[in-house]
RNA sequence: GGGCGUAUAGCUCAGUUGGUUAGAGCACUUGCCUUACAAGCAAGGGGUCAUAAGUUCGAAUCUUAUUACGCCCACCA
């Protein structure tokens, strides 16, 4: 057998992950028992250009975990999915091509996307190309599949053993299909509901978003101090930091217990520039202690206004447009009444069209003007919602959208999420303390258009009018339908837009629609139910712990709904990769590295041994010196197998196998066996707690000290008494280490461990992927781990101090000893004969250890085995 | 404001049901080309376990309080 000189890590991961693809070692076999199933729900991750390190991480540690699975005997069923839909795709699409979609505009067919240049883009920030719907989505699906192939690339040098022939794409008609069942299946069971009712909007984006998109963003602001009069002439004043919502004032209110005001109640006050009556209300949101204690509703500058308006059956005076803009409105009508219909229109003209931050600006200046504000706006911070994804505040636009029940349930959800087991644990915490706080129902629709449509249509009255209140929806067996290009049944094309005719449901479903039926897509419900069976609920949901609010709320709703079932019975939580600084590493603050290049300097198995050593749920810091530790041991792997495999060897250098249970004879080498049994039993039980960071730092230890130590001190026997007992158990027991730390390292780093694996143990398996994890079999009673540990400690007591010797003595480590003083206590003189000679070779003795007595005390105090005096040879050569 | 988590050597982290003198790797110091590996090997220096009090024969570990950092949540006029 000829083995290579040098580990060259990047030939060594082409050559395999190419060979993992052509023989398919992980592909998942459907004839299998759920019982001997392994089922993980991959996370698919967002397709928005690149990967970063963060991913490797995470995604990483779930293949450490399936690897484990695997070679413990499980089919395991690991998928790969992208997710493509939504709204990242479409920023990307603008951006890189400089289009927008109007839907309006008509479909061109000979048009192809083309890549914008830097100074192009930049020019398109402003103007972009209207194209239409189709056009706008066959750009989508064209660069989506572009990164995907990228995604797939890296994924695959890393090692991640995913069956490729499972993957999806939360755009493909396969996912459309199961979303739109999924939607359908919770209208029947009257869990889904359309309303039109005030929605969070985000005007950039001009679409409704979910309670669980939105994050609070401090702000500087301005108190603006208000006169207001009461009809009996009183005046107070109120105070507020979005003045240009005065036109959409619907009442006034304070405390009702608060004395300055409780006399106003039931009376109306008259709204300044405006002149609207409006009502004087108690209401128990008002805090006396802010601002002057009396405020104004508005429709709407915060949940406390859509909360009061419902309760109290309020008009609704929408002026805030769909783009941010305030709208036209008729004053004189209702809502908007006047008792000086003529001033209000011409001031609320100086307002029409402009954002509402430019209208704020402007109103104060008609209210200082007009004596209405006496005073200054007074700046503040504040804390304001804005879309996760967005640059402008948050308004609250009354709409028509599809909502999910959920906080009617929030109890039962509370509960049946307790079902399943977080890891870590305390990560249920954030589950909880989230269900306990909705106070939106979910907001499944949005008005975008790289998405799964809605499989609905409303018909057309006389007029031309939608009937929103019933619905066609379409047949499950029909799925997936895009309703703006198929009719209802009964409907001809023809009938789209005309009276007496339909209209499609113009809307998409929000991505956590699709990737919340994630465990059901990879299932197939509801198209092939055994399959289903076999694998739903799933194993394993790996997740970040930002999105247990959305992705993993969201998929335990759906499958509580559909099935009353949980979804997978373990989440493991990943934590994040952060900077030295303790911030999370993210694309948008530039700080992320290209994984690529990290993989070409140092190896996947080096960035994979990186993921390998952080535990579940707690951050990481970048450090790239875990990587050269990582690469490190890799090159060390490769080293040392290839010098036992050397040992192994006959005389006609063929690899000999031994069997462990009978050939290894001696003590010391039983006694090394006996501590790989106790490792590959401690770290086994890592495993199986998702504990793999601690199991690779004890594998990692001990597998040092297999090369320092143990290989050092029986290498000689193996390699002079080939044909004698002693060093057949020498050899027997180096080729079972071997194979231990190759096996107990397979699922970390997968690709140098396969390379050793194939230069002598294909014989068991054809990849060690695919070979049995290591098992502790009987004990002898012969043996007791006492004495296995003693002798060991002896050894390394003993060879210690003579490498310490040649070491002050700044002579080489092969440099001969002419005599050796060993001390020691009575009880362990015979354990010294067990390994004397193995001593005496490894520590180039020449003749015998002269042994004398010491007494155990003695030895106590010196913290040592044996006292050892050694006197060096005057020559190299003895 | 409420909650969760973290705090151990210069850095990154282990430390089991409380049990002698708290460990590893990196970095640092001094050596060594030794039958695979200088991407290696050997030897060595380095810590008041965030702070304070308590429980205990005994605390890095348990309790309480405090501080710092990270995260999650909260109605943010």
């Amino acid at each position: 057998m000829d083995l290579p000189k040098k580990y060259k890590s990047l030939d060594n991961e082409h050559k395999w992950s190419k060979s993992w693809e052509e023989s398919q070692v992980y592909k998942y076999d459907p004839s299998v028992a759920r019982e001997e199933t392994y089922v993980v729900d991959t996370p698919p991750p967002t397709v928005s250009g690149s990967l970063h390190v963060g991913h490797v991480f995470s995604y990483t540690q779930t293949d450490i975990m399936a690897r484990f699975k695997r070679m413990n005997g499980l089919n395991v069923f690991y998928p790969i999915g992208w997710d493509d839909n939504g709204l990242p795709t479409e920023r990307r699409v603008q951006s890189l091509f400089g289009i927008r979609c109007n839907p309006l505009v008509a479909h061109d067919p000979n048009w192809e996307p083309v890549e914008l240049n830097a100074k192009e883009k930049a020019k398109a920030q402003k103007e972009q190309k209207e194209v239409s719907r189709e056009n706008f989505l066959k750009a989508c699906e064209k660069q989506t599949l572009e990164d995907e192939k990228k995604y797939e690339a890296l994924w695959r040098h890393l090692g991640l053993s995913y069956d490729w022939s499972q993957q999806y794409s939360t755009i493909n008609s396969h996912c459309q299909k199961i979303s739109q069942a999924s939607f359908l299946d919770l209208v029947e069971k009257g869990q889904a509901y359309g309303n039109y009712a005030p929605t969070m909007w985000d005007t950039t984006f001009q679409t409704a978003v979910a309670q669980a998109e939105v994050e609070e963003r401090e702000k500087g602001g301005h108190y603006h101090d208000i006169i207001f009069q009461v009809s009996d002439g009183e005046e107070f004043t109120i105070s507020t930091t979005r003045p240009e919502l005065l036109p959409a004032c619907i009442a006034v209110v304070a405390h009702p217990d608060d004395e300055r005001y409780s006399h106003l109640f039931g009376k109306t006050a008259k709204t300044p520039l405006f002149h609207a009556e409006v009502p004087i209300m108690p209401a128990e949101h008002a805090d006396p202690e802010k601002g002057t204690g009396i405020l104004m509703v508005c429709t709407f500058g915060d949940t406390n206004d859509v909360e009061f308006w419902k309760s109290q059956k309020l008009p609704l005076k929408q002026i805030i447009g769909r783009n941010g803009k305030l709208i036209e409105v008729e004053f004189g009508e209702a809502p908007f009444v006047s008792s000086d219909v003529k001033m209000a229109q011409e001031n609320y003209q100086h307002l029409v069209g402009l954002y509402a931050k430019q209208a704020r600006k402007k109103i104060a200046e008609m209210l200082a003007e007009s004596g209405a504000m006496k005073i200054e706006p007074k700046p503040t911070q504040q804390f304001t919602k804005f879309y996760e994804k967005g640059d402008e505040p948050l308004e609250f636009i009354a709409t028509r959208q599809w909502f999910i029940k959920i906080l009617e349930h929030k109890q039962e959800l509370i509960n049946f999420g307790a079902q399943v087991t977080l890891h870590p644990e305390h990560m249920y915490k954030r589950y909880q303390t989230w269900v306990e706080g909705l106070n939106q129902d979910w907001c499944v629709s949005r008005q975008r258009f790289f998405g799964v449509p809605f499989p609905v249509w409303y018909k057309l009255d006389e007029q031309g009018e939608p009937d929103y209140q019933n619905p066609i929806y379409a047949k499950k067996e029909s799925l997936p339908i895009d309703p703006q290009a198929q009719a209802p049944e009964g409907f001809e094309e023809s009938q789209r837009g005309q009276p007496g005719g339909f209209i499609g449901d113009p809307d998409v479903m929000d991505t956590w629609a699709t990737s919340s039926v994630s465990p059901q897509i990879n299932s197939h419900w509801n198209i092939d139910e055994s399959r289903h069976q076999k694998l739903f609920p799933a194993d394993l949901r790996p997740q970040a712990h930002e999105i247990i609010r959305t992705w993993a709320f969201y998929t335990i709703v759906k499958a509580w709904m559909h099935e009353k079932k949980v979804p997978w019975h373990n989440i493991a939580i990943s934590g994040w990769v952060v900077n030295p600084d303790r911030k999370k590493m993210s694309k948008s603050k530039g700080n992320t590295v290209t994984p690529e290049a990290l993989i070409e300097q140092y190896s996947s198995d080096a960035l994979r041994y990186w993921a390998g050593k952080a535990r579940l749920g707690q951050d990481t810091i970048y450090d790239e010196n875990v990587f050269k530790i990582g690469q490190r041991l890799g090159t060390k792997i490769f080293n040392a197998s290839k010098f036992v495999l050397m040992q192994l060897q006959s005389e006609s250098g063929e690899v000999q196998h031994f069997n462990p249970e009978k050939d290894i004879t001696q003590p010391i080498d039983k006694a090394w066996k006996q501590k790989l049994e106790n490792l590959i039993q401690k770290s086994t039980q890592h495993f199986e707690k998702y504990e793999y960071s601690l199991a690779l730092s004890q594998i990692e230890s001990d597998f040092w000290d297999f090369c320092d130590f143990y290989i050092e001190l029986v290498k000689s026997r193996a390699y002079s008494q080939k044909q004698e007992a002693e060093g057949i158990s020498a050899m027997a027991s180096l080729e079972y280490g071997l194979k231990v730390f190759l096996k107990l390292f397979a699922p970390f780093m997968p690709f140098v461990t396969e390379e050793v694996w194939s230069w002598a143990f294909q014989g068991e398996s054809n990849s060690i992927h695919k070979s049995a994890w290591p098992t502790v079999g009987h004990k002898e009673s012969s043996s007791s781990t006492e004495d296995d540990q003693a002798i060991l400690d002896l050894s390394r007591s003993v060879l210690n101090q003579i490498r310490g010797a040649k070491s002050t003595a700044q002579k080489s480590l092969k440099w001969p000893v002419s005599s050796a003083k060993i001390g020691l206590t009575n009880s362990d003189k015979k354990l010294f004969e067990l390994v004397e000679s193995d001593l005496i070779k490894a520590s180039n003795l020449l003749g015998q250890f002269e042994v004398h007595n010491v007494d155990a005390q003695e030895l106590k105090q010196l913290d040592k085995k044996a006292v050892v005096e050694v006197i060096l040879s005057e020559t190299k050569d003895g």
